[in-house]
RNA sequence: GGGUCGAUAGCUCAGUCGGUUAGAGCAGCGGAUUUUUAAUCCGUUGGUCCUGGGUUCGAGUCCCAGUCGACCCA
């Protein structure tokens, strides 16, 4: 009654038995090291005895044979091939750094050969042998010795065609990363972004810190939070949603440039732009303007791209970097776009053959009303004519646009949504670089919805903010802070009031905060942005749960 | 929340108009093979066709409901 899947995994445990049964551990961990090689230095060193053209890999048996002589290496690792000769064999092992084929002779091996019986695909070795070339000039390890580390009881998917079901891959993860040699570069890219933007800000004298995840307010960001409860103080708590009121905390407390990276926590729906826990990059710095900030950001996102590719270069992964710009519809090289966004707008408006100025003054009147039937008797017609206008204005989603600003209460609001729905699905088209988009800072927005940013001097009805958009994706937000305490108390009551009224994405009150702006936060300009996104940015990956270990998912059934 | 598509062996996939005992490749098992590269050749094991109803002489296939997933929209 065993079902294939049994019947697998009970042979895998027969050969483990059949071990044992020789007095050998089929987990075993007692292998000394001292003299272990990573398949990256068997390379680097025999990177000499490489004919040309290099990217095939074929070497010189004469050159190999002088730079190894007949020493024997040692390496361990994971076997992800084999092919059977009779009294031969090759074997494909992979450690952390690559892949190296062994070639088992009897005539070598001897007793030893008898070694090669109970070893399955997927099995923990260690090998000893001496590096040689075979006659399709493959570097290889010429085995003296093989044995079992460890017995893996479940077959690797098939060999060609990896993993490609999209649930198993996530559920699955630790095959996934077996099978797909790409899934597993993306998170080593990822580490490396991550090393980057610790590379680059430090280098800028940013003091990295660790603020708290546990909150007893909702701040920081419009999002709904996550609960949790403190048995000792009985006290219910929050998940951070962001960490940006503790780290302006630290400026009042005379840091002038702190940055944190860390996971916030979001209650929100799943996506391939949304997983509930995404780790978050925050920095601010004092005395600076969101203009700054802007120039500082194109300097990072170039340099943590110019890092990745030097490192993963570096870890024989180059061939990924390449795959990965060379599908990248958008130039980093070029200097990005700022665009405010009236300007935005009224641009957008313009490419569409609309009447932007007219289209501007009659956004309320647009307005669904609350069962979502025109509020003004004219509104359809204005609309049935303006998708007249063009392809482009026809292309234009009037149905959310009037919904949305039926919910908006005020002129800033409306101009949110008009830039939501007439400019930003068209950021790509609209901004280029030759064949390429060309990443848009998006500046100037309304203070309505910006409850944390300052007041343009300028003017007021406006926030020193900017939103950085890549290929028509959000990927930072950063603006110039708020920090006169009387402004941001009035900002939390207004918040607290639309909460009031039913708004389900709010910040709380948080009077903390507010005593800490009264003790002075210097002029300062803070700035935040997605790692996850940034990585799906970098190396082309179409869904976040691509740059996550472990995605979120519903648990089995 | 709405729409579209999908779920068949451990993995990757076929399966015609509803018709005999549901197939292939890989993996596994047995055999041959001392330079292979998705090795090759011979033989062979392996199935809750996602679940539950329904239509029918007969359902992997058609209908309904549900579960799970992917993509698009909100």
């Amino acid at each position: 009654m065993d079902s294939g899947e049994d019947a697998l995994i009970q042979a895998r445990r027969d050969k483990a038995e059949s071990l044992r049964a020789r007095g050998e551990n089929p987990f075993a961990n007692d292998a000394r090291l001292e003299d272990r090689t990573r398949v990256s230095e068997l390379r680097a060193r025999a990177e000499a005895a490489l004919l040309e053209p290099k990217h095939e890999l074929r070497y010189s048996p004469e050159w190999v044979q002088q730079i190894f002589g007949s020493d024997t290496v040692h390496v361990v690792g994971r076997l992800v091939a084999r092919r059977g000769m009779g009294k031969a064999s090759f074997l494909r092992l992979r450690d952390a750094s690559g892949e190296i084929q062994l070639f088992a002779k009897q005539d070598v091996m001897g007793a030893a050969f008898s070694a090669l019986e109970p070893i399955d695909i997927a099995d923990h070795v260690e090998a000893r042998g001496a590096l040689m070339v075979t006659k399709t000039g493959e570097l290889s390890i010429e085995l003296r010795e093989l044995r079992l580390l460890t017995k893996a009881l479940r077959p690797l998917p098939d060999k060609w065609h990896g993993l490609t079901d999209t649930d198993l891959r996530y559920r699955h993860r630790y095959v996934d990363f077996v099978a797909n040699p790409e899934a597993a570069a993306v998170l080593r890219a990822r580490s490396l972004i991550v090393s980057g933007l610790r590379d680059f800000l430090d280098s800028e004298e940013f003091v990295e810190v660790e603020t708290p995840t546990l909150h007893t307010l909702i701040g920081g960001a419009l999002a709904r939070p996550f609960t949790t409860h403190h048995n000792a103080l009985d006290l219910s708590l929050f998940l951070r949603i962001a960490p940006e009121l503790y780290l302006k905390r630290l400026l009042v407390g005379g840091f002038e440039r702190v940055y944190e990276i860390g996971r916030c926590y979001r209650n929100e729906g799943i996506s391939t732009r949304h997983n509930p826990e995404f780790t978050m990059l925050e920095f601010y710095q004092a005395y600076a303007t969101y203009d700054t900030l802007m120039t500082l950001t194109e300097r990072l996102v170039r340099h943590v791209d110019r890092f990745l590719e030097q490192r993963l270069a570096g870890l024989g992964l180059a061939q990924y970097y390449a795959g990965w710009v060379e599908a990248r519809p958008f130039a980093l090289d070029q200097p990005f776009a700022r665009v405010p966004m009236a300007r935005a707008v009224q641009s957008a408006a313009e490419r569409a053959a609309l009447p932007a100025a007219e289209l501007l003054e009659r956004l309320e009147a647009l307005a669904f009303g609350e069962k979502g039937a025109p509020r003004n008797h004219e509104a359809d017609g204005w609309v049935g004519e303006y998708k007249a206008r063009s392809e482009r204005a026809k292309s234009i989603d009037w149905t959310n646009l009037r919904r949305a600003l039926g919910h908006c209460a005020s002129p800033g609001e409306r101009l949110f949504v008009a830039y939501e729905y007439l400019a930003e699905p068209f950021l790509v088209e609209d901004y280029r670089a030759g064949d390429k988009s060309l990443p848009v800072f998006i500046i100037d927005y309304p203070i309505e919805v910006s409850p944390l940013a300052r007041k343009k001097d300028a003017d007021p009805s406006l926030t020193d903010r900017f939103e950085l958009f890549v290929h028509g994706r959000e990927l930072c937000n950063a603006f110039s802070e708020l920090n006169d305490p009387d402004d941001q108390a009035a900002r939390f009551r207004a918040q607290v009031e639309a909460k009031a009224r039913g708004a389900e994405e709010t910040m709380d009150y948080d009077a903390d905060y507010v005593r800490a702006l009264e003790h002075g936060m210097p002029p300062a300009a803070g700035f935040g942005m997605g790692v996850d996104r940034l990585t799906m940015m970098l190396t082309g990956q179409p869904s976040i749960r691509d740059v996550i270990a472990f995605p979120l998912l519903r648990p089995e059934g």
